[in-house]
DNA sequence: CATGAATGAGAATTCATTCAT
DNA sequence: CATGAATGAATTCTCATTCAT
């Protein structure tokens, strides 16, 4: 079946949007945001300035359709097909796969991220487009364990978040060599520990 | 006793310089360091844009010196005097500890907690001279209740930064208004909830 | 013949180059390069000011490239293609040569030669790419000559920078009418009386 | 004899402007005029800047002063006292008092000489009250020979300008270590081949 | 749609000068 | 007179955005 020129145009249109939004990305991440030119983001993607203005109204609609992407992938990535029983086998199901969706498109959030600090729209989509979505599964997982009496008394939310915080430093302090000692830690091992902190706590169980 | 003349001009010339810079800090946090202009700061603070560059070489610098602020500040706070010896107690006490400490100076981190995004100098400062001497004595602390055997057998670095994680991150969400099922959360609530959890984990122990 | 598009354009960036520097070159003879602003510039260009700076890096280069021109310009006038036999007409010939290089471009030197007493570069520049170039084939004729036995045992260097210091000296004190004596004085008068004066000397010959 | 207090102080007010000019001229030397701030010849002179203005207007006064202070320099040196009668003997003084002259206080008119390709009331008080008294005794002289029937009829003007330019167009070239066949050429030789050229002419006399 | 020259509104920073102490 | 903190106008240079080709 042949495409319609529409279509075609269509997709040559998203395509070339699409190599736009990844090469200003990968230049906002070497040099940050604000120290990112239009000429160097036009150099990147081996096209014109004036291009640019053709697929995204400002400087600024490029962070935020990085956004949107980062959205995309990231639901695309949530594993719901046949979660494990187990909840350590999940947790650490979800972790292994919320530190792949970290280490594929990940530090293209760190512009993004960055920007968050003073940029209260940004901020406010980031939350509730990923960070909401990405925890929204785990939250309701939480709350079936605790209903079924299996998790204890504790607010889902507050828990979600800690286990993001959690992930998110450790992640960003492995990722960017900020400290010798987790050279040697493996993925595997990283998300064990923390994943073994949230299920068991630190106290040792005292039966 | 009279001071010497020297002595009241230099402590003039840091009351200034801690003017310009507290100002600075408020102008950073409403717009961000980068949309903040020297000539706002230099209005905010009730001196001229060269007055601000008799204190400071560049307005990097503010952002620097906003950093070693926090460093002072937080170092002030920490609490050794008398360390409660029960596990649960201390935890809930630093928690609260640092909170109060978000809450005083933690807003002024926020602009340089952005930078430190694009800003590797930057990053490793923060992460060295005031992150780590934050979490180092919760660190040692956590050791040696491992050693005692009354922790388990877990990492401490990835646990003290996974705490530190949890709470900045609920914090964040909290002061920033990004939730609103964070608005009837109490502060006690929230740093009992994450002690402990940190403290127990989310499983009920199967005794 | 039709021209490259390519050609064109940069026949246009050449053309728009020049009007630049040579709007430039006015202003700072005018007011010198220091008190000359680069919105001055502009505006005497007949441009923004964003647009010089798409033809040359940095103001500082204006007055590099206000050289090179110097350069070509100097190049193109000297007298090679058939000098005459004679002594004396050569040396009037080549004033008379330098003086019109003086009046039409000179004028564009005055403020690059004011940068050279506080520019080490660019007087190094100036003396390897200018004057030397301007004077060395005069002092090959020069040497010429003493080897004939035609001139004395004399330094061709020493002989031909003071026959330019003598020529740039009368030249100033003419074109900025230093002095009253100056003013009926024609400029082949001018340049009669300085090649005597290096072709005889003060003395009346003793014969 | 007592000085009266007023005369103490006003010489130690002189000498105390005196050491400001010194020092800043040399600030001048180094990096230029523009280029010189107010705060650096403060540091270098040991004052402070404000005491820089009770003694000079502005920062252009030092220029001016600093070209006073050459014309007093310059006519002190000047031998008249006892002129040796043979011409080749007194050009032969008068180039080696001027280069004295030039080596001592000469550089310290390089960034007066700057100012002047872009100051005109600069120019001209550089023309009238250096260069003009500096050359008018020789002028005189070459008047004189030129009536006595020793020098040929030539304007005494264009001669002693000539003369002048010739010898700082040597001496600039010798001094800046701009041309390295110059680093052999003893300073005797350098005025001996330049007052002969004056005095003799390029060409053998044809006797 | 693509181009990239032109724009011009800022931005950070400098520095001669003033003036209260 | 000496000081040096404060000033703020002025300057160079940047860069997101536009628009004629």
């Amino acid at each position: 079946m042949l495409q319609s020129p529409t279509d075609f145009k269509e997709q040559m249109a998203e395509a070339r949007r699409m190599q736009i939004l990844m090469r200003a990305a990968q230049v906002f991440v070497e040099k940050g945001f604000h120290k990112s030119t239009t000429k160097e983001i036009a150099k990147a993607a081996g096209v014109s300035e004036g291009t640019i203005y053709n697929y995204f109204d400002t400087k600024r609609e490029l962070l935020v359709a990085l956004m949107d992407t980062a959205v995309t992938e990231s639901l695309k990535k949530i594993i719901l097909d046949n979660p494990p029983e187990n909840p350590r086998e999940l947790i650490a199901a979800i972790m292994r796969d919320r530190y792949q969706l970290a280490k594929e498109s990940g530090h293209l959030m760190a512009p993004v991220i960055a920007e968050v600090f003073s940029d209260v729209e940004l901020r406010e989509l980031l939350y509730q487009r990923v960070l909401t979505p990405i925890v929204g599964h785990l939250e309701q997982y939480v709350q079936t364990h605790i209903d079924s009496g299996e998790f204890r008394q504790i607010d889902p939310v507050i828990v979600t978040r800690a286990m993001m915080g959690a992930l998110v430093m450790n992640y960003a302090i492995k990722l960017t060599n900020l400290d010798p000692r987790y050279e040697d830690l493996s993925e595997e091992d990283l998300f064990e520990q923390v994943g073994s902190l949230f299920l068991d706590g630190l106290l040792v169980s005292e039966q």
